[in-house]
DNA sequence: GCCGTTTTCGGCCCGACTGTTTTCAGTCG
């Protein structure tokens, strides 16, 4: 019997916090900083890897991870067939967790940990804050009275940190700050940079930059905004605050005419950054936020005169100049965009104005909130061909799911509804900014994948609906193989085009449904039936390695807005970005299409299957 | 620890701010 079989599959997440614990712990023990930056890097690479190590390792496989060379490789097969590391379990003896969380409070780094554990005997967060407290800090050589209290400071910081945005809340206080600012002398221009820019699932910090030409106003109005509850640092290009029960929030000012490198260096992403340098040190130039300098022959800047300083006004030309393709900041993970850049394959991305209709929406005939006609009329204002209206089916109760007679009910508001919208449209009343295609509201449901892996409606039932998605909300606790079968049911149907949130998650909330994805987006990929990028900013389902993926393995996706109100058709805008950052095009996406060529596909996949 | 159409060894991105310094290391992004 193979001694495997018990060994429980770590998931990348999992391998990936292994390897993050091993760089901190590392850094702490004082190791060889590239070495620990080692560490880190193949432990990112590992969370965004499109395959399951784990279970390609057990097959005998080991798939190029980039960052991942032997020995990080020899560890991820022992962890994948022993669920241990010996390796890691010598090291925690070593260097206690409990002192790798250290790390955490702002402004201690791994020197000071060591120093403190060394000469304090510290272990601990709650032994850090009593040595400060009792004011023995000071004794140790390098540190002072102003350090205790910025550790005092940094531990209170930690314990009422909020937890990380999501893309709503992110966007609307970016807009809020940039309001307030956008009146100081001098302002040439503000703009968001950085994880929200690059529309990350979730924002930590916010990052502003501006051109003005009296940097000191915007400083100063900048630190003395009411929101603000910490002044964490000032200078004369740069401040940063923490807000009142919110994030941090740092300004850059960059000169007037000079934005190309400054976005692309505080857009971000590191990784990317890194690359882009690694790419002019190459060409010989040394690439700051401020610019290009040329370097000579011992590798340092022959001039830090400003006057020599290679400046772009735009990202693009910033680019160019080391012979790349303007990269969309979606793309800048340093997941093969630069390379994909040099060789002009970069894809074309799908874009909000792309979409012709959603699929996924509710009414207050189930769990949403404005009538059927309010969310049609929504939909027809924002330019759409068409809206799917998809309320839950029966067996879900808590959100008041439809039975078969209201289904039929719902089917007669809708066929009046659309008369309207047709005679209007005949009439030339259609209102301005309306579809040239007219606009139709298509009747669907999210059918319920019941716990007993059987549909929700009769297959006679669900031939009737323009289109249907489906979905599974309970029974979220059975085995891998139960889930993956009750999915793959709804993925062989002829009668299911879409399968919504296909992961069950919820950012911060819950975690994946453990399905085995290969065989679903294998299946998907083989029936034609579609994978949605949910753009519910608390969902983001799929994630976009797992987007990725299935495209790879040749699924069609849906970008959809899962909305439950009028104004939540602005998730819409989050499902495109999450697309974007995982490389999707307009032909990728079956809502690109028109309503014609919608419902041709629905109807031939039906038939297809049907006919199998 | 990783990586190589300049290298299998010797590199590995860059600058601002802070605090404790008398010229710089640590931390951060």
């Amino acid at each position: 019997m193979d001694p495997e079989v018990d060994v429980p599959l770590l998931s990348n997440a999992d391998l990936a916090r292994i390897f993050h614990d091993i760089g901190d712990m590392l850094e702490v023990k004082g190791e060889l900083v590239f070495k620990t930056v080692a560490y880190h890097r193949a432990a990112d690479a590992i969370a965004h890897s499109p395959v399951e190590l784990s279970a390609a390792y057990r097959a005998g496989e080991r798939p190029k991870v980039a960052g991942v060379g032997q020995a990080i490789s020899d560890k991820i097969d022992e962890l994948a067939r022993t669920g241990h590391l010996a390796f890691y379990d010598r090291l925690v003896a070593e260097v206690p967790p409990s002192l790798v969380e250290l790390l955490r409070v702002p402004g201690v780094g791994p020197r000071t940990v060591r120093v403190l554990h060394e000469e304090l005997g510290v272990e601990s967060l709650e032994d850090l804050r009593q040595a400060a407290e009792a004011g023995r800090l000071r004794s140790v050589k390098g540190l002072s009275v102003k350090t205790e209290q910025s550790v005092l400071d940094g531990i209170a910081a930690l314990e009422t940190r909020e937890t990380r945005m999501l893309l709503e809340a992110a966007e609307t206080l970016v807009d809020t700050l940039i309001g307030e600012l956008r009146e100081t002398p001098g302002l040439i221009s503000i703009v968001p940079a950085g994880s929200f820019r690059r529309r990350r699932e979730t924002i930590g910090d916010l990052d502003l930059l501006a051109e003005t030409t009296d940097a000191a106003a915007l400083v100063e109005r900048f630190t003395t905004l009411p929101a603000v509850d910490r002044v964490l640092g000032s200078g004369s290009h740069k401040a940063a605050v923490r807000l009142l029960r919110g994030p941090q929030v740092d300004l850059m000012i960059m000169p007037p005419g000079t934005a190309g490198t400054y976005l692309i260096h505080f857009t971000g992403s590191k990784d990317h950054n890194v690359h882009l340098r690694g790419i002019a040190r190459d060409r010989g130039w040394s690439l700051s936020e401020k610019g290009f300098l040329r370097i000579g022959e011992d590798g340092e800047p022959l001039t830090d005169d400003a006057a020599e300083l290679k400046t772009f006004p735009t990202e693009a030309e910033a680019y160019r100049f080391l012979d790349l393709e303007f990269i969309e900041p979606e793309l800048r993970e340093d997941r093969g965009e630069v390379e994909a850049s040099a060789s002009g394959t970069l894809p074309t991305l799908v874009r909000l104005a792309d979409l012709r209709g959603d699929l996924h929406a509710h009414s207050d005939w189930s769990d949403g909130v404005h009538p059927i006609a309010t969310m049609a009329d929504a939909a027809r204002a924002r330019g759409h061909a068409y809206q799917v209206l998809t309320d839950h089916s029966q067996s879900l109760a808590i959100a008041r799911g439809l039975t078969p007679d209201r289904v039929e009910l719902q089917r007669g508001i809708i066929a009046e509804l659309n008369a309207r919208y047709a005679s209007e449209e005949a009439a030339g009343l259609a209102p301005a900014g309306s579809s040239p295609d007219g606009f139709r509201l298509l009747h669907g449901c999210e059918l319920e994948i019941r716990a007993d892996g059987r549909l929700d409606y009769e297959d006679e039932l669900l031939a009737r609906f323009d289109l249907v998605v489906a979905s599974l909300h309970v029974g979220r606790r059975q085995t891998r193989s139960q889930l993956t079968e009750r999915v793959l049911t709804a993925i062989r149907s002829p009668h299911v085009d879409v399968i919504a949130h296909p992961a069950g998650r919820m950012i911060q909330g819950r975690d994946d449904l453990d399905l085995d994805w290969d065989v679903i987006y294998a299946e998907a990929a083989r029936t034609g039936t579609v994978l949605e990028m949910n753009g519910s900013d608390h969902r983001l389902d799929l994630s976009d390695e797992r987007a990725r993926r299935a495209l790879a393995a040749g699924c069609l996706l849906s970008l959809d807005s899962d909305a439950h109100r009028t104004e939540e058709y602005h998730n819409l805008a989050w499902a495109v970005s999450q697309a974007r950052r995982a490389w999707v095009t307009p032909t990728d996406v079956l809502n690109t299409r028109s309503r014609a060529e919608l419902l041709a596909w629905v109807g031939a996949k039906a038939e297809r299957l049907t006919g199998a």
